[in-house]
DNA sequence: AATCAAATGCAATATTATTGCATTTATAAT
DNA sequence: ATTATAAATGCAATAATATTGCATTTGATT
């Protein structure tokens, strides 16, 4: 929900995670939590492209192992990122919100105050976690597409 | 759910979406349909490695088109394939059911009668199409797990 | 300031996906 | 049946994405 956070949050949070507070990793964050909206993998190499590739992909995973971000695929199967809402801590994800995927602008939105209704499995089925993916159009673009066709 | 078909079904079905009956497009429908999950690209690429994987990937590509199958991601992102039920049409896709991805076996199942309860969206949002993910157990790993503890 | 483990960057390699083109195949017309 | 055709396949080349090993740098601790 992009809240504002400083400089000294972030720190804060590797420290909690017992990961060094290294430059490349406060940039990743600090871009992840500027934005409303999850983060592509390609966004992040293209703004980030002075930082190597696959310190990339392996910030990307310890964030991920430790419960800081979650991972979603969008529409096309590509990997985005999101900060995690604050019950969410190493090994155990709960982000079991709705997706959003905006087919126009791409955008993958995380709604974490929409909580699911109960849905019951078949028979033998054990869940451990629901996700709700939803695709169409978001606020921002539906409102450009009702100025264009006013 | 792997109702059984037979091969002039799918030539029926080839033709109904004006796509030559080829030999490695009915062999890749018929085993779509022989499975009661969903096929991952993968299998499909080891099981069939005498056809082509440019050819693979076209001819899933035309199917997905055509409305004949659809794709789900699971958990790690590759993307699996599986049949439409019947009202998915050239596109336009129907499968807003539960697809429930089991942790231990990987497979993907599609829970084609299983219908989402209604969720209400923020202001704004436009939905085109919804759909469920699950992860946990299926009930054969859940069965095997049951008897080695016994 | 010195030490040590962790993180980064680079090079190499592997995996996955895409494009262009020559050849083959299924269908429709003769 | 034979032939013409458009479509589909297979191959080669390339692009894009992901992984691994190792040398170097950096942050935290003493």
């Amino acid at each position: 929900m992009a809240q504002t956070r400083n400089k000294f949050d972030f720190e804060d949070l590797l420290d909690k995670h017992h990961l060094k507070k290294t430059s490349p990793r406060l940039r990743v964050l600090s871009m992840m939590a500027s934005k409303s909206t999850a983060t592509s993998q390609p966004d992040l190499e293209s703004v980030m492209n002075d930082i190597d590739r696959v310190t990339l992909y392996r910030i990307l995973n310890a964030f991920e192992e430790k419960g800081i971000i979650h991972k979603v695929f969008d529409l096309n199967g590509t990997a985005n990122y999101a900060m995690c809402s604050s019950n969410c801590g190493e090994h155990h994800h709960h982000d079991e919100h709705l997706h959003f995927n905006c087919t126009v602008c791409k955008n993958v939105y995380c709604l974490d105050d929409l909580h699911l209704p109960p849905v019951s499995l078949p028979e033998g089925f054990k869940t451990e976690g629901f996700t709700l993916y939803a695709n169409g159009t978001c606020p921002k673009c539906t409102k450009k597409a009702a100025a264009k066709s006013a």
